[in-house]
DNA sequence: CGGCATCCAAATAGATACTG
DNA sequence: CAGTATCTATTTGGATGCCG
C-alpha cells in the first residue's frame, strides 16, 4: 500500500470526481446562474405573477433585464406565460414543476445567505467597537 | 376567518418573509455569485494550492480573473494565501473554515446540476429520434 | 400594463507581452 | 511559477421613447 502506482491512481479517480462535481455545478450555474433567475423564481414561489409585480419585488432589476430573464427562464422549461384574452388582455407568468427541483438549492442558499448577513453584521459590529 | 383584514395581514407577512429569502439569497449571490468562485472553491477542497493546478482543474478561466477571484476570497474570508520563503518561493492557497459553511450549498447545487444535466441528454435524445 | 428598439456608458473578459 | 500591465473586443445594463 501507498506505494506510488497506488498513489496514481487514487489521484486520477479524485480528479475524476473533481470534474464531475465542476461540471455538475458548472452546468448549474449556466442554467440559474446570474444576480437575477433565482430571485425571479423565488418571488414567483411566494405568487408574484405579474411582470411588475415581479419587478417590484425583485429590487433593482430594470424592465429590459426582467424582460429577457423571463424569457430565458421560458425557454429552459422553468416558468410558462400565459396570455388570458379580456379587456384589457391580461399576462401572467406561472412557474413549472421543474421550477420545484431547485428547492433544496433555494433553501441551501438562504440558510448560508441568513448566516452570511449575520456574520458580516458581526464582524461590523466588532470593527466599530474596536474603534472607539 | 378569510375577511378581507386578515387577508391582509397574511398577504403582509407573505410578502415580508419573501424580501428575508430574496435579501438572504441576494447576500448569498453577492458572496458567492458569478462564474468562478464556487468553482475554485470546490477545486481547491479537492486539493488543489496551487495557482496553475487551480487554473487547470477550473477550465477556461484566465489568469488575470482567477488571480483577481483569488483576491475577492481571501478579502472575504473564505481562503488564505501561504507564500513559503525558499528556492524558488512556493505560494500556495489554503481554504479557511468558512469556505466549509458552504458545503450544502455545493452539494445542492451538484445534485440539481447532475439531475439537470441527466434532463437535457434526454430532451436532446428524444428530439433528435422524433426527427427520424 | 407589458413590453421592444435604440442609443450610449460601464463593466467584463480575452490576448498578448512582460516581470521577479 | 505566479502573476501584472495594457489594449482591445464583447457583454451587459441603464435611460428613454414608443407601441398595442
Amino acid at each position: 500500500m501507498g506505494n506510488s502506482k497506488e498513489n496514481q491512481i487514487d489521484s486520477k479517480a479524485f480528479t475524476e470526481e473533481c470534474n464531475t462535481v465542476l461540471m455538475a455545478v458548472s452546468d448549474a450555474l449556466y442554467a440559474i446562474g446570474g444576480k437575477w433567475k433565482l430571485m425571479i423564481i423565488i418571488s414567483m414561489a411566494r405568487g408574484n405573477k405579474r411582470f411588475t409585480e415581479i419587478q417590484r419585488q425583485v429590487s433593482g432589476i430594470s424592465a429590459r433585464v426582467l424582460s429577457s430573464e423571463l424569457k430565458e427562464l421560458e425557454m429552459n422549461g422553468f416558468i410558462i406565460k400565459k396570455v388570458a384574452v379580456g379587456y384589457p388582455i391580461t399576462i401572467e407568468y406561472e412557474l413549472l414543476p421543474y421550477s420545484h427541483t431547485l428547492e433544496e438549492v433555494v433553501g441551501a442558499m438562504t440558510k448560508w445567505g441568513m448566516q452570511h448577513r449575520q456574520k458580516i453584521k458581526d464582524e461590523t459590529a466588532v470593527s466599530a467597537s474596536k474603534k472607539v
